[in-house]
DNA sequence: GCTATTAGTAAGTAATCAATTACAATCTTA
DNA sequence: TAAGATTGTAATTGATTACTTACTAATAGC
């Protein structure tokens, strides 16, 4: 007789690794959304993915391991943010990744709210720095695009670029907190367009823009 | 000879319980700056006071009503904010509140960290709505003033006042974020007086303001 | 086709959480 | 001053947490 102890793996789907690994962070952001980044465990990644607990630390070492590989993800959607077409003028780029912000945020609602909450924040120093670094890296792009556009005389901001740039992202941020983690902002892509010319009469540019 | 079982009470100071729900609320304030909002347990909160964890359910009956307190400071807190000189002009007002806000979040830099936390809306629907209703009436404050200026000429909007007002708390929020959470602002009244500037041209208003 | 690696389970770990209980000391007040 | 309400302790509860271990089945490479 075979030894009956039990027989697992009936019927569950073995996938590789790297397919996991990218499962496991879309889970994340789903359970962000849906529960709150504070319900984010072990658990719920796996019962989310159908399996056991322990087979998350199969793809991860730890947490802190995941969250770096939701910052991957992160990092690269911000990436595409911030990729507009280089025949552009200065101003039309930062229109661009004004707008591609709100898609973002419509797309992936569950993005601000990682990136307010605490939990990628306080508890691992690293990943706060990562943050920072990120954020500080956009606001550079950006002060430099509205440099540009001073220049070429498209925008005539009171204040240096750089404030300019931080104006902006925290517009932005503010937007983010107001419809993915309040939620008293429907479509960040319809009030978006309704702000943004406000945004343009702040740094003395045309309302046109095509 | 009497029961020596233990000696509790030893040195403890025992005060109201008015007294000490306002203790809890200022210590949640400084563990959610020290530590985090998510490292905000009983435990750490009586163990800030120097009192045991179950005293801490003796002023309030659960973790939920804690919260309801902290919001009930906010509360005052923002109150506060929205106290302008009743002579001042509307943009003036719109100013001052505009300055009392980064004061306070340079005085209290939790305040920012415990309304971006999903701790606050997620678990509980019940301070989630009132996060929202809170926001909902600083907006209409605002846009209120909003319309006044331009009805007085103070200002010449080009979207809707409710739009604008939406846009300085939007960058309000962001400016908390950027200083309090993420900590890539070190002085978030500098930065402030330094952004008010490019808001004013957002509402084709005048730079002076007395 | 055999073997090593990988992806899974099941069960268990110690730690920590909010909340409860039984009891004691300290106020309040009648 | 006696009685009742209040503020505290100490110990414990059951649930949940990230993470580990021992074992098993599927896959990939030679």
């Amino acid at each position: 007789m075979t030894s009956n102890v039990v027989t697992p793996m009936a019927s569950t789907l073995r996938r590789s690794g790297e397919d996991r690994r990218q499962e496991i962070v879309l889970t994340v952001l789903a359970l962000a959304q849906a529960r709150g980044v504070e319900a984010i465990t072990t658990q719920a990644i796996a019962g989310h993915m159908g399996l056991t607990q322990g087979a998350v630390f199969r793809h991860f070492p730890n947490k802190e391991a995941i969250w770096a590989a939701v910052l991957d993800w992160l990092q690269a959607r911000l990436a595409e943010v911030f990729t507009p077409r280089p025949e552009a003028t200065p101003v039309t780029k930062v229109k661009c990744v004004f707008e591609a912000y709100m898609d973002l945020f419509a797309a992936y609602p569950a993005v601000p709210r990682l990136f307010f909450s605490d939990t990628l924040h306080h508890p691992y120093p690293q990943l706060h720095a990562r943050l920072q670094k990120m954020v500080r890296g956009c606001e550079d792009i950006l002060a430099r695009w509205l440099d540009e556009a001073v220049e070429a005389g498209e925008a005539r901001v009171g204040a240096s670029p750089a404030m300019a740039a931080k104006l902006l992202l925290a517009c932005i941020q503010g937007l983010a907190f107001q419809s993915c983690v309040l939620g008293i902002v429907a479509d960040p892509v319809a009030a978006g367009r309704q702000l943004f010319p406000l945004y343009l009469a702040a740094i003395g540019a045309a309302k046109e823009c095509p």
